[in-house]
DNA sequence: GTATACTCTACTAAGTTTATAGAGTTAGTA
DNA sequence: TACTAACTCTATAAACTTAGTAGAGTATAC
């Protein structure tokens, strides 16, 4: 599992879009400065997650994007499955998978499925509702102590 | 965390090797057919694993590789680490990184952090001694039902 | 002194990542 | 209608990583 830029980008851009739930559409380049993300690479981004179905945009002038589906719905595991792949560790332990010759000999692969369903045990048990109250939270903690 | 051929080649080399411990050197040329590896890249995989303390070698006519500590002394967390690199599926979670200019955006630090304690968990709590075991459990429960 | 096996450096083809460029499309509004 | 702001789509490219190959060099048993 390996989180590239692109990954980081579409956890970040999903979460902006997920405090402004229910307010709107956002600009990309109202995103791309918030999250200080290449706005160009950020275009990319969000048309992958558009296709993906996270995200849903308005075109023209007053245009935009906004979530698909309400943050609880959303899990950082789906986000991160489907912008970087699958988070097993090593091919042979993906589920289509028909490799190893002598499965019996892989000593390894009960390890690599430990650590794939850890992984899913961390990331499909955080969504993006939870991530939001978070930073809600912290915005406020911060304005009271001005 | 990608577990890439390398670290899946020097991870079955010392498991070769340990299966073996104790039984003098075995030769590249043996160890790649054995695992099916191209021989040329195990060469060098071997010369880095010596190159980390795993391994030691005895060249000339006898020569060949064997384990340079017990099995139970080396956990496959770090032959993986050693080859493939940190085990963080993200820059921001390593030890050193400083970089997140306000670390108290970054929402997901927390959950790639949780992801790096669950792999390492895993994968530093299984030694080679383990995994030999487990072979040569297979191998004699073979060949009784021969 | 020769065969065998490890040592070391360099090279390369292919794939992935991280962007950038630019032309096209849609829709609000003056 | 014309203009403008914003999304859409395809192509390209530089940098890096991966996986593997090539070949000359060094040590040691016999």
């Amino acid at each position: 599992m390996k989180i590239t830029y692109k990954g980081d980008y579409a956890l970040k851009a999903v979460l902006a879009l997920s405090v402004r739930y229910g307010t709107g559409v956002v600009t990309i380049h109202e995103l791309a400065s918030e999250a200080d993300i290449p706005l160009k690479f950020l275009e990319q981004v969000l048309l992958e997650l558009k296709r993906g179905g996270f995200v849903e945009s308005k075109r023209g002038k007053i245009g935009g994007y906004l979530l698909a589906k309400h943050p609880a719905e959303i899990k950082v595991g789906d986000v991160v499955r489907f912008v970087d792949g699958p988070i097993e560790p090593i091919t042979c332990v993906e589920k289509k998978y028909s490799g190893c010759r002598d499965i019996y000999k892989c000593a390894f692969r009960g390890i690599w499925q430990d650590v794939s369903k850890a992984i899913s045990g961390i990331i499909d048990n955080v969504t993006f509702e939870d991530l939001a109250r978070q930073i809600k939270k912290r915005q406020e903690a911060f304005s009271y102590s001005i």
